[in-house]
DNA sequence: TCCGATTTGTTCGTATGTATG
DNA sequence: GCATACATACGAACAAATCGG
């Protein structure tokens, strides 16, 4: 259990990494922040003596305790540390290992080290990661978004790497509400071209299953709505299928619910690979078949889309290469500025997954 | 004018230079000295504070204060950076991101950061990793050996980071040249189990696939050996097919070669997962199907033994507990002496891909 | 220049929790 | 189980430095 001076150390140590205590500035007196967290003077110092021999908080006597400016700049022999940040939603599963490999890869070849972590697509765990990279003082970041296309309440510390002159660049989506350089695939382009292919082998009414709660299940989507448009096609929108990192263990039942009742959909677009393999499996389990009863599309291009039983028409993924090019990027950035954005354009790959109707 | 506990940690200071506090010895209990001093306990509390701030002393809840042994070594503050390095052989393949999923979670659940690199299986750019690491400045190391059954001509790294203090932990395998503590599974077991359970399906000849230049390959063999010997069965050097990472992409063609012209082999076990899933493909174009025709047993129970037509028969491996068990060695290691290695024992997992005859 | 308000520094006292031997 | 020793937390008082008016 965390004791009561370390919590308030922590708080401290956020409000100062997301510049909220400002950098040489004073921070409220004791005094207040006892009321504040509704503790003794005592607890209260021992929180700040923690901090000032952390390196944050530097104190003067009559006048103030103060955010210490030096702590940025430590072990500075070593100044240009030559260490690149990378936070992904996720380490060990699908396409983020091969990434991750792309990116180290790089980095080692030029002398750069890589700091690693994840967030689990969970925001709290993001500011967590965050922290540690500021006060790890990296030279560069390399950034997947958590939660791409939800509010996210942790722009302030992407704010204090700006100030900082920290570059940040962010792969496979980014946070809109940021101007942030990105790397990412098309995704636009990857829905429609999975939508435009299960058209061309005649199937007439299709759905979709996304993720919702990042950018690259959103552009996904208006590939796909895109595609319905350019064929002049209406599309019903309870064919669309979206879920969450907290829904997506429930959405193959719901979907599978909905087919039952419906004879009309007969192709599938999925978010990725991973969705994909799990409709064939949920529906093997109705007694249905991929390609023969419905024809499905997945995406990425990932070792499951040749893993199962049937191989999945799907779509290319640069993944070392757009892990490269990250790398590249902020190798770059750090030593000068550096500017727009890099896209790659997916490509279809057609294997065993759709039915010509 | 001094403070009274400056001039109580001076007094202190003075008797340990002077040895009168021996080092590694306790010194007076908090209540003695309030008493010698005339003082109260939260003076005597903060002249202690001092001191072990200075690195003079070392406090052990319920037991004493110490003067510490190690106070005259220091001058790198940044040694509290809280960095764990992390070496492994590959980053993206097979059962490598799910151990560093383990090891990553647990060391930022505590605030430890990873400092992540590869080598590739290769002994040059183990160096590179090696060099980084050091220069980096990690508090502890983390590492997977690179040809663990080959001489390493970067020993003498190892030996730098123990000289610097900086503790190291082993996985999967050790080099048997150090004496470096290791986190791994009993291979031996592994390999025994497996082939025991061929023999217990009534399978009379078999072949063994594995890889030589590391040890899990060599105890994975010395475990069908001990297997053979148990069941008073002599097995044929032959039917010992070995590979290194250079030559694995011809070792399918070897083994098909052989077992064409061999009728009596029914059973074979492999070093892995991923090479059982080679064989079975390799098998399928010569049109021989598994179970049916060969019996085949993985290892290390990753997502390949589920992943593909035919579910492996495989042995578990705790992957993201092992990686967990390395950052909480690491972490107490940072911290204090730590001695001993963990073993974690495999299960055989019964699956599809042996049959009984 | 001085004063008083503010802020951190030092010191005392007390109580309870928790790890060690 | 018990005594010992350190850990955390609350409360109170006065000292010393700083800063604005």
């Amino acid at each position: 259990m965390k004791t009561k001076y370390q919590v308030i150390a922590d708080e401290i140590r956020s409000k100062i990494l997301s510049n909220e205590f400002v950098v040489g500035k004073v921070i409220p007196p004791e005094l207040q922040l006892q009321k504040d967290y509704g503790v003794s003077r005592h607890t209260v110092r021992e929180a700040i003596a923690l901090l000032v021999n952390e390196g944050f908080l530097r104190k003067e006597k009559g006048s103030g305790t103060y955010v210490d400016d030096t702590y940025q700049r430590r072990g500075d022999g070593v100044s240009s540390s030559k260490t690149i940040g990378v936070i992904t939603t996720y380490l060990s599963d699908y396409i983020f290992p091969s990434i991750i490999r792309g990116i180290e890869q790089r980095l080692r070849e030029n002398g750069y080290s890589l700091l690693l972590a994840s967030t689990n697509n969970d925001v709290d765990q993001e500011r967590e990661c965050l922290e540690q990279m500021l006060s790890q003082g990296v030279s560069g970041l390399i950034v997947e978004p958590t939660k791409s296309n939800q509010y996210n309440p942790n722009l302030a510390y992407y704010l204090s790497f700006k100030e900082r002159g920290i570059p940040v660049v962010m792969i496979n989506a980014n946070y809109e509400e940021l101007s942030v350089p990105f790397i990412c695939v098309n995704d636009t382009k990857a829905g429609y071209l999975a939508t435009k292919h299960l058209f061309e082998q005649g199937h007439q009414h299709l759905a979709l299953i996304t993720k919702i709660d990042d950018l690259q299940g959103k552009y996904r989507m208006k590939g796909f709505i895109k595609a319905h448009e350019e064929m002049r096609t209406n599309f019903d929108p309870k064919n669309v299928y979206t879920y969450t990192t907290e829904t997506k263990a429930q959405v193959f039942q719901t979907i599978r619910e909905k087919l039952a009742s419906d004879q009309e959909v007969t192709g599938i677009v999925c978010y990725n690979d991973e969705v994909a393999q799990g409709l064939i499996q949920a529906l093997a389990d109705m007694g249905k078949r991929v390609p023969e009863d419905y024809s499905v599309v997945g995406n990425d291009d990932s070792f499951l889309s040749t893993a199962g039983s049937v191989k999945l028409t799907t779509l290319s993924h640069p993944k070392e290469e757009l892990g490269a090019a990250a790398a590249e990027w902020i190798m770059l950035a750090v030593q000068q500025e550096v500017t727009g954005n890099k896209i790659f354009e997916p490509e279809l790959i057609i294997r065993d997954s759709v039915k010509r109707i």
